[in-house]
DNA sequence: AATCTTTGTTGTCTTTTAGGCAATAATTGA
DNA sequence: TCAATTATTGCCTAAAAGACAACAAAGATT
């Protein structure tokens, strides 16, 4: 017995609810669906179906057996799909999905030579900062502000990213230098919308975190234009410091010093990361894409 | 194509290093071991295997794909296991493996009820120290001090195991009562030895972790008899709170208390686990077993 | 309530796929 | 160099899955 059909066909009929559509699907008459489930549960000793003529359920184990199934059939199949995009040579189309920030300053400006390197991948990178799904063979290589979803997904840390308050010089001329966390409720705040939505300022005061927000004067998920207002002495902006670096560097804008601790999260290990598919890595491209985007950002940035 | 036939016949080529020793451990014709192997490699368009007349070894790729669908293969077996001994009566030979001290003084007492309210499980009970196996079908339950191997292992907190320091009356009237974690090294010693060496006792001075051992007198992985000889007050003991409730409470042994932390291990979330395949839980006389042991040692000692 | 339609099962035949056996080629050990 | 072991290939047989028709059962329709 093909057990490994005869799964195939189980899970079609449990997620379609029907033989015929199983039938149709597979394009194979209903009655070679009904036979190999058939013979799948003589094989097993146990009932996973409850047939009537209108409605097809589960038994109590044919619904641990099928959920059991349903993940060791995704493995196999990521396993065989690592296997047969495997060449020697990095080749093939390459998607990577980076947040729209550190896409357009640090990833783009570096894929260049990649291309360059590997004249065969064609690349497909999509910025933005909706979290999409690594899993579904749509996106080869993920760069996220978080950690793995599963054990089967390999998490890189590429560079710290460390929110520091950053002000235009005119503007602390005109509103004064601040140097205590509490004092940032008589400022302005230009504040940057992650997909979780804006982000309070907090600050550990007496070894407590407590928000410290200022009240806002502009809120959006554009990094430039935020850097633009800040710049232009709109008001105080927290935002990652590789964003900002050039500028502080230009002195077009200053960082802020306090006496006590400020961040946008509790968690001090707030990072970027690079996700990809554990079995993936044995596909050239991908080892390719995801060896030289660690060398070149932790080298450059770390 | 059977892939599944393939895979496995691959597996066995990889593990035995042969066609023929495949061959001869499937009772097959070394032709259709060669045959079903190389439809694999035609079905998936890379090469698995190096073959030489004398010698067959894995290609990178194929190293690759063995080590994942070794995995697969295992975990399909446990869930047609799962299923091919799924009753809805608790029955049939049910294998625990505990540590010894926990099987003799917290888990046998307990099983007497758990036997009478399921005389269809005959109960194969091994009391070891030492690591058993869990995946090899040989123990349905595990009970260690420690964590689960990989993901498909549950692993259930059944008590915290604090080791605390006691004495005999006899012995502190002779040798005086410690009151900081230094002292100890003045005192005398009897020292349990886990399956992994003779445990240091750590005490956190300042903040920071350092042995605080004392001379030994007895080193044993026999709690009774180190019981025993603290009773008789031949030195102070750390030793894990619930094997010595009972002396603590009729006074026999006194826990000591001292002003900085004393452990055996820098970590605190030391505790004893019930171990157990996640799929097996789908068998009723494992889940009755689970549920029961849960429930009795959790109520009871948490 | 009677009929119609959809759906799953069963029987028979055909096609596909894996197993069995002998012959062959290739590599290693004596 | 010869013998022995081992993987592959060709050809035949056996087994298993697919195709198609007929049938039975359960809802839906009238």
């Amino acid at each position: 017995m093909d057990q490994l059909k005869a799964i195939r066909y189980f899970i079609s009929v449990v997620d379609s609810g029907s033989f015929s559509a199983a039938a149709s699907q597979f394009d194979v008459p209903a009655s070679s669906i009904s036979r190999r489930i058939s013979d799948l549960e003589t094989s097993l000793g146990a009932q996973l179906l409850k047939r009537s003529t209108r409605l097809v359920s589960l038994t109590e184990i044919g619904q641990s057996y099928y959920g059991q199934v349903k993940d060791i059939i995704e493995q196999l199949e990521q396993s065989d799909h690592a296997v047969r995009s495997y060449q020697t040579k990095p080749m093939g189309r390459l998607k990577i999905s980076s947040m729209v920030g550190f896409g357009e300053r640090i990833l783009i400006p570096i894929m260049d030579e990649f291309q360059q390197t590997y004249p065969d991948i064609v690349l497909d990178v999509v910025l933005s900062d909706e979290l999409s799904s690594l899993s579904r063979d749509d996106v080869d290589i993920a760069i996220r502000g978080g950690y793995a979803p599963n054990e089967r997904v390999l998490a890189v840390k590429l560079m710290a990213n460390q929110f520091i308050p950053v002000a235009a010089p005119s503007y602390l001329q005109l509103h004064g230098v601040p140097h205590r966390t509490e004092q940032l409720k008589q400022h302005v705040g230009l504040f940057f919308k992650t997909p979780m939505g804006p982000t309070p300022w907090l600050s550990e005061i007496n070894g407590q975190w407590q928000q410290v927000t200022p009240p806002a004067k502009l809120i959006t998920n554009n990094g430039k234009w935020l850097v633009k207002e800040a710049i232009a002495g709109k008001g105080i902006l927290m935002i990652p410091n590789w964003v900002v670096q050039p500028h502080l560097e230009s002195g077009e804008l200053i960082q802020l010093a306090f006496e006590e601790p400020l961040n946008i999260t509790e968690n001090a290990n707030f990072a970027i990361y690079m996700l990809y598919q554990k079995s993936a890595y044995a596909i050239p491209k991908v080892k390719a894409a995801v060896d030289f985007i660690a060398a070149r950002v932790k080298g450059q940035f770390d």
